[in-house]
DNA sequence: CGTCCGCTAATTTTT
DNA sequence: TTAGCGGACG
């Protein structure tokens, strides 16, 4: 123990040794808050603390696993097995799960995620009659989950008259009534939505005093990493278990509390001094990652925020390079200068691909990176977006086997019932949802007991059902002998999933495939790691919990050497050596929507402190003048945070005054010659860019693993009128080939009248159709 | 009941 | 610029 001990700083051993009481660690961007967190808790150990009375929430289960595997490596495999670690999320729906009887819910309860919270409440706004333009789903959604996040339960909100008229003035008066809907519906499906694990973690704990007296017991010691990002739900969860012991300990950055759009309660780092009695403060603020020019530019950004905790983050590294600020043209060309600078890097630096990051404010703007990465033949990954579980054939097979689970889960008895087709369709499934409703039950309920109900359906539909009900039933009986592996293929093939795909070989089925069969995998894997713990039983019901759970991040197995892709917020807690921040301009970051409001601002600031602070070595932003949005070129300014750094942290590339320069941009909007022997052949105007032939990325990337130049070959590029004449010969990949009987319209929005050899004459605009020419 | 087509809204961030 | 939804038709 010594031995790591003596790896501590002052400041960071004084809380790793501190055992007992209430605790606060500020801990500033790279001060080393998660070797402390790691330490403290092997500490605790070592001085008789038993492993299974200390309870660790963390904000990612990657972090969770690493930490554990680090204890491990203290204290021995055995004895850190015994520590509850995780998210939130994870380790409440655990705990849920024992207790759920005592809430009325299986302890095998669904968790819905978002898409399938979206799904119901759509039905229950449809299901009233209600207007769908004044009732949007996700803002329905939205509302309903800072109810649940700020503990306003259904009857909470129907005693509140100040909301009841909120709402009314919203023009949504009967926002209660759909709560109520959605609500009753989870509870009959035997689901809880992300935020419902907190709050009946909440109704748990407040309505079973004796169960609230269990964990306290148990959870003697407990620590809270990322504290600032915490909700009020969260927060009661926290204080109620640690409030017998007192022995808590927190940890966290106030400047770097980004999650309040999501519920997330700043006020909760801020005032941990009042909630407790003798807190003890710690404060680390030797910045141990980045360079000087990093942590002082970022410093002078966060100086400009009003609510914050005073602490002076300081490092004894070297200067480094000063901030980079480059101005492109156009989000194409900002594309093409980053991948050019990592090109570059990698060249002159001897470094590798995975040394380097690009952070961006919204998901979207991954595609311009994509494509100029791609271009460049520079291995990326892009973390986030559309992740692998919520594709559509993975959600598929999911939704059978969450049926098998709990037949009462209605979201994926929904999405399942007809696909493959069975022929039941919508009409079928509206008059069972009815059905259930007025009795009470659930669909799959109904159904079982289709003849003894007044379904009005006709008997060749009847048989139908029934015969649903006999496969569903089936892979019940199954799922009492088999493995989850062997289950899930089982289901596979004999729900018929894989066979739809089989029918036509189109590339976007044979990715579905492959993704399936990805999944399979992944199950695979997941069984056999099951093998090794003693309380896992390798059932499906524990793999489609973690899959429930799981971010993006925590499946990264981190052991390719790719550039990373992510948005600002999916980066907080990680680091990089080369950090680029693209999109830095009004409107995009700041970002339009989080400008009404000084808090927001402040949110969008420490959201820029965050994306500065990943840096080790140097970070770039970059602004474009125009990009496009919603398909058009738009104009842009220079985002305000670039003015908020103090300048002399700061390399301004393209000054103002000389708006074409820029020496490493050439290299790729002609071709991809080397970035030092290229000389301007035309200035760079839009149309130049126009010129340039866009990627366009197919319909199903490969979820996990991205090659730029593994996928490049596929690729059609859009045409303009230039490229087609009356009488050529084109391939589309759906059509097939096909002649151009007409042409109409200029440039790109031109369009083809084509005699395809499947499909007959289509019109397609030239901009939007994939087609290659043949001759 | 299933498929095709055209309209519309989305782009803030996610456990 | 695209996905997703609803309406029309077979």
């Amino acid at each position: 123990m010594e031995k790591y001990l003596s790896q501590l700083n002052e400041a960071q051993l004084e809380p790793t040794l501190q055992k007992d009481g209430p605790m606060i660690i500020i801990a500033g961007a790279g001060s080393g808050k998660t070797r402390v967190l790691t330490y403290r808790i092997a500490y605790l150990m070592h001085q008789g603390v038993d492993p299974f009375n200390i309870l660790s929430l963390t904000f990612t289960n990657k972090a969770a696993k690493e930490m554990k595997t680090r204890i491990a490596d203290i204290v021995g495999t055995s004895e850190a097995k015994n520590l509850w670690m995780g998210t939130f999320h994870s380790v409440f729906a655990k705990i849920l799960r024992i207790e759920a009887d005592k809430l009325g819910f299986p302890s095998n309860f669904t968790i819905y995620d978002t898409q399938d919270s979206d799904k119901l409440i759509g039905a229950i706004i449809r299901e009233m009659g209600l207007e769908k333009d004044v009732y949007k789903t996700k803002q329905v959604r939205s509302k309903i989950s800072s109810y649940k996040n700020s503990l306003i339960t259904v009857r909470a909100y129907f005693q509140n008259a100040e909301l009841i008229e909120a709402d009314t003035m919203a023009k949504r008066p009967r926002m209660g009534d759909i709560y109520k809907n959605y609500v009753d519906r989870c509870f009959k499906a035997g689901a809880m939505d992300f935020d419902d694990l907190l709050l009946r973690t909440n109704e748990l704990l407040t309505r079973f005093p004796e169960v609230l007296a269990k964990y306290q017991n148990r959870f003697r010691y407990i620590l809270v990493d990322e504290y600032q990002d915490t909700n009020h739900s969260q927060y009661l969860i926290v204080r109620a278990l640690s409030d017998k012991f007192q022995n808590i300990c927190v940890v966290g950055d106030d400047a770097q509390s980004i999650y309040a759009f999501r519920g997330a309660n700043i006020n909760n780092i801020l005032n941990f001094q009042k909630d407790y009695d003798d807190v003890k403060v710690f404060r680390l603020e030797q910045n141990y990652r980045s360079t000087k020019n990093i942590v002082n530019a970022a410093n002078s950004i966060i100086d400009k925020n009003k609510t914050k905790l005073e602490k002076i983050v300081w490092t004894a590294n070297d200067d480094g390079g000063k901030i980079k600020v480059n101005r492109l043209m156009t989000d194409g060309d900002e594309g093409r200068f980053v991948a050019s600078s990592i090109f570059e890097h990698k060249m002159n630096d001897q470094l590798k691909d995975n040394d380097f990051a690009i952070l961006y404010r919204t998901n979207a703007q991954s595609r311009a990176m994509e494509d100029a990465l791609r271009k460049r033949g520079i291995p990326y990954r892009i973390y986030g977006g559309l992740s692998f579980y919520q594709r559509k054939e993975i959600k598929d097979v999911l939704s059978y086997l969450r049926l098998i689970i709990n037949p009462n889960d209605e979201e994926a008895l929904k999405r399942i019932i007809n696909f493959p087709s069975r022929a039941i369709g919508q009409t079928t499934v509206d008059k069972l949802v009815v059905a259930a409703n007025g009795y009470e039950k659930s669909i799959f309920e109904v159904m079982k007991h289709i003849d003894q109900t007044e379904v009005n359906v006709n008997s060749g539909t009847r048989n139908k059902l029934k015969n649903f009900v006999t496969l569903i039933e089936s892979f019940q009986v199954m799922n009492q002998s088999a493995n989850a592996f062997e289950l899930a293929e089982h289901v596979a093939k004999a729900s018929g999933i894989i066979k739809e795909y089989n029918k036509e070989s189109t590339p976007e089925d044979i990715q579905r495939l492959e993704n399936i069969e990805e999944l399979l995998n992944g199950i695979k894997d997941f069984v056999e790691g099951q093998m090794e713990l003693v309380d896992a039983t390798g059932n499906i019901a524990e793999f489609l919990e973690d899959v429930a759970l799981a971010t993006d991040l925590d499946n990264d197995k981190g052991d390719d050497d790719r550039v990373a892709l992510m948005t600002i917020h999916l980066a907080k807690g990680l680091e990089f050596p080369y950090v680029y921040i693209v999109g830095m301009e009004e409107d995009l970051f700041p970002s339009a929507m989080s400008m009404n409001t000084r808090s927001e601002l402040e949110e969008e600031r420490r959201l820029f402190y965050v994306a500065l602070t990943r840096a080790e070595k140097q970070a770039y932003l970059t602004y474009t003048l125009s990009r496009y949005r919603w398909g058009k070129l738009i104009d842009a300014e220079p985002s305000r945070f670039i003015e908020e750094i103090d300048e002399q942290y700061l390399d301004v590339m393209t000054p103002v005054n000389d708006p074409r320069q820029n020496p490493m941009l050439s290299a790729d909007i002609f071709g991809d010659v080397e970035p030092n022997h290229i000389r301007f052949k035309k200035p760079i105007t839009r149309k130049s860019e126009a010129k340039t032939p866009k990627f366009v990325a197919p319909k199903n990337l490969k979820p996990v693993k991205k090659t730029g130049a593994a996928n490049a070959n596929n690729f059609k590029t859009n045409l303009f009128d230039g490229d087609l004449a009356v009488g050529s010969i084109v391939e589309h990949s759906r059509f097939g080939k096909g002649e151009v009987l007409k042409l109409e319209g200029k440039g790109p929005d031109t369009k083809a009248e084509i005699n395809f050899e499947h499909g007959g004459v289509k019109n397609l605009l030239l901009r939007f159709a994939k087609l290659d020419v043949l001759g």
